[in-house]
DNA sequence: TCAACTTTGTGCATTCGTTCACAAGCAGAT
DNA sequence: ATCTGCTTGTGAACGAATGCACAAAGTTGA
């Protein structure tokens, strides 16, 4: 198993890098900005500061792209938005097929943000038989068996599952079978799709507990049971609690208090 | 302007990265499916398998923690669950305050995955004065000019900003005035806080962008005008397009054919 | 008690991503 | 025409993250 990659060697060699992609709608959208403002060209400093990115690191994402600048002036604004979007893809209207019409499945629906960018929710479909025929933002929710005709009809590339987490993976499937090759995944659950297909999550609550991990942290610090070495001279903090009373952790939970804690120390 | 970091050097020093950290609440999550399978002990392999990661990563990810598994046998769930809960901060509740009571913002209040994971949101606001007085999920929509008591009231320290762009910086503002240090933002913009505030983000359209980049990849590959060089011998693709037809763009964009395009070549 | 087996914890190599720093190139002034 | 000043594009240094491979450490069974 000396990993012996198929083929897509010369593709995958000077693609461009998931870091930079993932990058590049953040630029679009601040061009966006700035073209509003009736701004025609824009400097390599000033359109990082905006995106809150380092100027170099804009230059090479941008780099990567082909796309040239002019030394000495900078991007044009109006240029850079359109080699941005080609690139994305935003040249054309992509369908997209929406698998869940529960709360988060409407709020998505209704998302204006969407169709602006030139994502139109083609089709909503759900698996609860009292959801089935109503109505939400102008699209009417079909039913599950509908999906694969549905997907075909409006030659839907793009699912978006807002489901239960149980039910996400089955939902996955079908869209996978129907010919869906990019889902974008609300349930907090890994989905095993083949490997032609793109998934994206977004899992609210993991945020969540990432925001609450450094909120924890900020309280709590390293002062804890530690392992046998003494805390290294870190006292002074820089945070500030406000207003609140000093850390006042309500209840340890179903905590084990023998299982040795280490904090931060490796 | 020589970058001189404030002194959270040592603290920083030892810090658990933030890779590690952003993998933590997926492995909480897979440990939780696996105790409900009443599994009591789980290996590396096993628990990266059904989490979707390397177990060597798995493994440096847990080290991180102190967490020790026993050699020969593996990881005890519960005691795992425990101690990823308690670095998490999870071992309390935390009360959250959101601000922005449109589609999302009341798909968000009603999603049970919150209550379930220890957030709470504690209170709601909007500047829309139709909204205010209206109840969502349990909760009044309260005044925009009502949050920093909110906050205070409920020892809010998480805030979550579910409101269009154009106010989100405001809003941002109000929370952190109002003593809240960790905000999650719905919105599609780049927020600006003191650097003592963490922010994290949630874009969906840009999720959709990044995923239509993929799209667009897939059937366009690298065939397109491209500069002086011949393409590579690069053109056995594995890329299965199901049913659909070969390709039909429908209208390239406001695109300016003049501009050199490169894809994928440096 | 000891040997065979399993699985962790981690040093090390490698790959990926970011940032620096500077030569190359263009615009505009003189 | 040439020179000055600015900004791009990118080689190279750095740093973070990943994955391999193996010693250390425990379990199980005889």
């Amino acid at each position: 198993m000396t990993d012996q990659l198929p083929a897509d060697d010369a593709l995958t060699q000077r693609e461009i890098p998931a870091a930079t992609v993932s990058r590049l709608p953040l630029y679009l959208r601040t061009l966006h900005d700035l073209s509003e403002d009736s701004q025609s060209s824009v400097s390599s400093k000033e359109l990082a500061s905006a995106a809150g990115v380092n100027p170099a690191q804009l230059r090479k994402d941008l780099s990567y792209l082909g796309s040239y600048g002019t030394r000495g002036v900078g991007y044009d604004v109006a240029q850079l938005l359109d080699e941005i979007s080609y690139v994305l893809g935003l040249g054309r209207d992509w369908s997209v097929v929406m698998v869940g019409a529960g709360h988060l499945g409407r709020a998505l629906a209704g998302y204006a943000g969407f169709s602006s960018r030139g994502f139109r929710i083609a089709a909503l479909t759900d698996a609860d038989p009292r959801l089935i025929g109503t109505h939400v933002a102008g699209l009417t929710v079909h039913a599950m068996d509908q999906l694969a005709a549905l997907v075909a009809v409006h030659k839907a590339e793009i699912g978006i599952i807002a489901t239960p987490a149980h039910a996400s993976q089955q939902v996955c499937d079908q869209l996978v079978a129907a010919g869906v090759t990019s889902i974008l995944n609300f349930a907090p659950c890994l989905l095993s799709v083949p490997e032609r297909v793109e998934v994206r999550k977004v899992d609210v609550a993991m945020e969540l507990q990432i925001l609450s991990f450094h909120e924890h942290r900020r309280r709590n610090g390293d002062s804890l049971p530690l392992p046998p070495q003494s805390s290294p001279q870190a006292e002074s903090q820089t945070v500030e609690v406000s207003e609140s009373e000093p850390s006042e952790i309500t209840a340890l939970p179903t905590r084990l208090p023998q299982a040795p804690r280490m904090a931060v120390a490796r």
